[in-house]
DNA sequence: CAGCTGTGACTGGTCTGACCAGTGGACTAG
DNA sequence: CTAGTCCACTGGTCAGACCAGTCACAGCTG
């Protein structure tokens, strides 16, 4: 067992994804920027000398990632986007769609995620993102009076300034992503629910102690908190053998 | 100020888009299948009452995403794929290299995300994975007499068996997908690191008394030991400032 | 002079039709 | 039943065309 050159399948390269990358390599170079404009497809023709076709499909491609973005008529050609997580948002949207991934498992990620986000938080935030984050709870109390979506979008803002405190915008990403899925499951169960609003001031409550915990400096306690008021909000959707897989999340 | 009806922006609807849109959705809804193929570009003209062209800039997207993959000569048309980890990661790659992504915080995540299925698993683990775990060591142990890709190897076959037990394939993904990232930023100067055989060496100490603290029951312990290794092992390529914030995570 | 408007060059989106190299299944010869 | 040949068909690429829409600008209006 002569262990030769380690060959790779060869597989051939289309002209399009060549296209493709060289405007990323141009792009991670800093050769081009976000905001500049590409050539117009036509004139890209004559640059990279294929047909328009050929041009069209690495636009697409492009396209597809959040690298640039087309408008017909414009005549300063196809834009490029600044960096976005919008691509990583639309994989990460595609993998819980196919992988078949429980609601369970959605919501032990964002117990974990969200958890671990508030604990960091506290011991990093300073006073005045102390004070944003009780901006967050008053929006909640008020948002409550309206709907279940307006309580929902206050409820988004307060683990977005978790999220930013604790320096990792992965976190914030993925856990925005999770949330959206979780909520496009079982929202309308909950906005639905007899006692919403019950349940509405109930997550206000846990959330004001998560932040009174934060206040203390206690990140333990308020990440504990944290994961209980989210089992407590969402444990009554998920089947039963998998809520104790949930529970074994709530304490550490 | 009546708040009438909230009008969305309104931009055109591509015809590739919306092909692109039945065939994710049939992926969604099951009514089609990884595996399956697709009916030839021509055939598919047919079907949508499009042309080519505009066909082949969908399949192109769906490419690019990974759902499916063409191959020229195929009689049986493009291939329905496996959902795959290299659509998030090429996405993530792509936020990395342009600094959207700070190492630190894929670090970060990964520091939280192993340290929380670590946890868990010490609750949920039966004997038998606990022998799956200790296997993975001995295989640790014999990689590191080989060379480093061999070692990785078998650390991410370690890994593999925490998220497992976890029973969180989400977590898994994310695992394996931040992994691979990292990797491919700084493998390179693990690999050609003068020490890289005493770096191998404390790993597998330290993974070994992480299975020791789950052994015992104690997912606490086994979490920081788990945390702490991954600080050890990465925090040098993380520039002075943010090393701090991982610290932060090390404890709890 | 400022502001509006009409126009036209040009854009991207889509279509048609064509050619080529390569694939793989069916068919054939052994 | 196997080994080899062949060909229908595939995807990749090209060329050229039309359309609806956009934007910059020239020219008109006040």
């Amino acid at each position: 067992m002569a262990r030769g050159p380690q060959f790779q399948p060869v597989q051939p390269v289309r002209a399009y994804q060549r296209i493709v990358e060289q405007v990323e390599d141009a792009l991670a170079r800093g050769d081009l920027a976000p905001g500049q404009r590409l050539p117009s497809e036509r004139e890209l023709v004559a640059q990279f000398e294929v047909s328009r076709s050929t041009v069209r499909e690495a636009l697409r491609v492009l396209e597809s990632n959040g690298v640039v973005r087309s408008r017909p008529g414009d005549p300063n050609g196809p834009e490029l986007l600044p960096f976005s997580q919008s691509g990583l948002r639309k994989q990460m949207v595609r993998l819980a769609r196919v992988d078949e991934l429980t609601l369970a498992e959605l919501i032990g990620f964002r117990m974990i995620m969200d958890g671990a986000a508030i604990q960091v938080a506290s011991r990093l935030r300073t006073p005045e993102q102390l004070a944003e984050m009780e901006e967050t709870l008053v929006a909640m109390r008020a948002a409550i009076d309206v709907d279940f979506a307006a309580f929902s979008e206050a409820d988004l803002a307060f683990h977005d300034v978790i999220a930013r405190i604790s320096r990792n915008s992965l976190i914030q990403t993925c856990n925005e992503v999770v949330r959206g899925v979780v909520l496009s499951l079982i929202s309308d169960k909950i906005a639905h629910a007899p006692n919403s609003r019950a349940l509405m001031q109930e997550s206000l409550q846990h959330h004001a102690e998560v932040v009174d915990a934060i206040r203390a400096g206690d990140g333990h306690a308020a990440a504990r908190i944290a994961r209980q008021n989210m089992y407590d909000y969402y444990a009554g959707y998920v089947p039963d053998p998998e809520q104790e897989t949930l529970r074994a999340l709530i304490d550490d």
